[in-house]
DNA sequence: TGTACATCAGTGAACGCGCGTTCACTGATGTAC
DNA sequence: TGTACATCAGTGAACGCGCGTTCACTGATGTAC
């Protein structure tokens, strides 16, 4: 079966998908509309059926992104109780593995890229405020002042050790970061 | 008298400046080469008598202001006493004026633009290392592990607080990294 | 059930702009005599 | 001191490649009869 209108949607999906593992990878400005087009199985051509222009989707993908990390962080913080929620967000946000490969949250691969463009810029800070208040939920005393300081602290350790090209500093780093946020594991965790 | 050899020192000087300026402002891959120039006085065709290529440009210039930034901090951690230079790097790190005009450290506008190029890695570590020692060398107990942590939570605020649209949540990451960061002064700074 | 037609996602060649790079030329400065 | 020449930083027109975007066309799927 699969009606006309189905497939559409998933193609567009799937060109989602395919641009917000290659931004985050190579930055906007390193992928090209054919580059995305081809991970996703298509030709360049096609793309303007599903989008008005390369802008747009980039708005789109850091946007959705951003979005479902923040809703993320929300239920994990609401489900959990709070020890157990902060070590799944922030051993998650800090895996060594996602943030080789580049999978990692697109704060610290887009980051700079979306600052300068106009585009998105309230949804983006909309994103922040979630995962501030999920973060927030599950810090003990002054909340809001410890999230705001939380959150700046994985951000920076996943950009140093992105830049840093030495493989031993780029794991320190994160695991600085997370046995400052996770004291009560800092022993056994390493 | 000003002998042409200096003359011509002096040119690259201003091209490297303005290549600064404009780069960590709007991101190399958004300011052309005769953009560089034109903020430099001089016009396009020049550029080739002083670098090879603008990508060899990016790379000197993403390296001289990381050395800049970590003999500077070298400097003040070894001629001020540690309260004092810690206050000194981690205020001006943080100045809300700075970040907001761009003017601020390499590490958080060409962070992610240096981390995809393969140029000039090795450098960048380098430098990381220079301001982990500096770090390290104002702070107390655990000075490694503070120092990565230290400079993690201020590249991450200064990254966040840039992608913030609104000037009241920039300002709450900057506050509350150097609230953080220098627990004596909290109180008597806001 | 079969045939003719309509729809529309996807194709790939072509266009055109921006930008990095090149190059023949200019004009100011320094040197030789 | 003055004139002719050499040097070379800087100019600006031109080139060509990459890439975002367009468009005429294809071919598969769904509908009418």
């Amino acid at each position: 079966m699969a009606e006309p209108a189905q497939r559409r949607v998933e193609t567009r999906q799937r060109i989602l998908e395919a641009a917000g593992n290659l931004f985050r990878e190579h930055g906007i400005d390193g992928v090209g509309v054919d580059a995305v087009m081809k991970q996703a199985g298509l030709t360049h051509g096609g793309f303007y059926l599903h989008f008005p222009s390369k802008e747009a989707l980039a708005a789109e993908v850091s946007q959705t992104l951003l979005e479902r990390a923040a809703v993320k962080w929300q239920d994990l913080s609401r489900n959990l109780d709070r020890d157990a929620a902060l070590e799944t967000i922030v051993t998650h946000y800090l895996d060594a593995g996602r943030v080789a490969s580049g999978h990692c949250c697109p704060l610290t691969t887009l980051g700079t890229d979306v600052a300068r463009r106009t585009t998105s810029r309230q949804a983006i800070s909309g994103a922040l405020r979630g995962m501030l208040d999920a973060l927030g939920r599950c810090l003990p005393g002054r909340k809001r002042q410890r999230a705001l300081t939380a959150l700046s602290m994985m951000v920076g350790a996943v950009v140093l050790a992105r830049l840093a090209d030495d493989a031993a500093l780029s794991a320190e780093f994160l695991q600085a970061a997370a046995d400052s946020l996770l004291p009560v594991r800092a022993s056994r965790t390493q």
